[in-house]
DNA sequence: AACCGCTTTCGTG
DNA sequence: TTACGCACGAAAGCGGTT
């Protein structure tokens, strides 16, 4: 049977929310973003990418191309709410939801034709459901892979649809361009400029070895295939482990170490607990360092054995920063994470816990419990952690 | 040759 | 005039070991 994949877009998500709880702010603009000196910008309303505001522009940037503009901190408790209702809307058409990001999913509506009259039907009610039911509207990409359906959503949007059918995939990708294809940002397209490619026509005569050759094994046959309008088939991932993570540009550059220590504390804490949260097995702790100029480092361990409390995260957290930072130079950003996290079905799990250390891992999740209950609880649980 | 640890780079929303 | 977050995943390249 003939495949047939949806990609859904909410449009403008953030913005749209902030209007929705505020009826006041329809058809003004409104930037979703940071409130500090360095923030940018998360989400900005159609009204304000009329003068050339976007995601991920500095908010002092946006403020002077857009002077009126309404500046709102981001809210997401309340957007993964409504995420989570428009997302249950999406499962009354299909099975097979993949939601891919706060604002996106994919629909698998192969076979979907004996219920409804045609995808564009389908897409029809799915729009009229989410906007009845939520007030939000979104666009649908229809394409026969899940790669020519995520760009079809965009190409026609806010409110839009857009189907392309079979046989119509490399037109297509001809008709958007390089620049807005999925997986090539700013510097792979320099870099396909350099080679004085600037279209997919002519990304098509290099033959596969040449692209793997110039771009890498994976990347030179993604950009083989997709250039094709062929699915890079990036989305069948056998979860195997992930990462989890904090970081914190500060609203001035810190050199005072003591300062630096107690953010790597608190984020040490603060990133422990989702870990435990999730029940799962930390294997490597990093930190991850810029400066003024905007140098970035990082530095990872893994120990021999596997990490189960904060302190230990904040113990060799602070031993990479001493070991990678030079004395008195000043911080930008500075950031925590874990590494190599694995469900518990993982095969450290098993056998690495003497009875002394399983004690020392339940006292740990005690102590996150009562962290959960209150910020004053948190900085004493904080303190009173780091002088034991 | 296969795998692991570490660091950097790139891309996404 | 400049201005540039945060969280996450994937991959490359290197040195090292099994």
């Amino acid at each position: 049977m003939e495949p047939v994949f949806f990609h859904i877009d909410l449009d403008a998500f953030f913005a749209a929310v902030e209007v929705l709880d505020n009826p006041s702010l329809k058809g003004k603009c409104i930037i979703v973003g940071g409130i500090g000196p360095r923030s940018v910008v998360s989400t900005c309303s159609y009204e304000a990418r009329k003068y050339g505001v976007h995601s991920a522009m500095p908010v002092a940037k946006a403020l002077s191309l857009c002077p009126k503009a309404i500046v709102l901190p981001a809210r997401m408790k309340r957007y993964a709410q409504l995420s989570k209702e428009v997302m249950n809307i999406f499962t009354r058409f299909s099975p097979d939801v993949t939601q891919i990001s706060i604002d996106e999913a994919f629909l698998d509506m192969t076979g979907t034709s004996l219920i409804y009259s045609s995808p564009r039907d389908a897409a029809l009610q799915i729009k009229k459901q989410v906007f009845e039911e939520t007030g939000l509207t979104l666009s649908v990409g229809i394409g026969p892979s899940r790669y020519i359906a995520k760009m079809a959503s965009d190409y026609n949007k806010p409110d839009g649809l857009c189907r392309v059918s079979p046989g119509n995939e490399q037109r297509f990708i001809d008709a958007i361009g390089l620049k807005k294809l999925w997986g090539i940002g700013k510097v792979t397209l320099e870099k396909l400029a350099q080679h004085t490619i600037t279209t997919p026509e002519k990304l098509r005569t290099y033959k596969l070895e040449t692209l793997q050759s110039m771009f890498g094994q994976i990347q030179g046959s993604y950009l083989f295939n997709i250039c094709r309008g062929i699915d890079p088939g990036i989305y069948a991932q056998e979860a195997k482990s992930h990462s989890i993570s904090s970081e914190i540009t500060f609203p001035t550059d810190i050199v005072d170490r003591d300062v630096l220590f107690q953010y790597l504390l608190e984020m040490s804490h603060e990133i422990m607990f989702r870990a435990l949260s999730e029940g799962v097995i930390v294997r490597t702790v990093g930190v991850k360092i810029r400066d003024p100029e905007f140098h970035t480092i990082s530095a990872q361990k893994t120990p021999d054995y596997p990490i189960y409390n904060a302190t230990q995260v904040y113990d060799l957290a602070k031993q990479l920063f001493m070991n990678k930072w030079p004395l008195h130079t000043p911080v930008r950003l500075l950031g925590v994470g874990l590494y190599q996290v694995y469900s518990g079905e993982a095969p450290l799990q098993t056998g690495l816990f003497d009875e002394s250390e399983t004690k020392k891992r339940t006292l740990e999740k005690t102590v996150l419990e009562l962290q959960k209950k209150g910020k004053s609880v948190t900085k004493a649980t904080i303190l009173h952690t780091s002088e034991d």
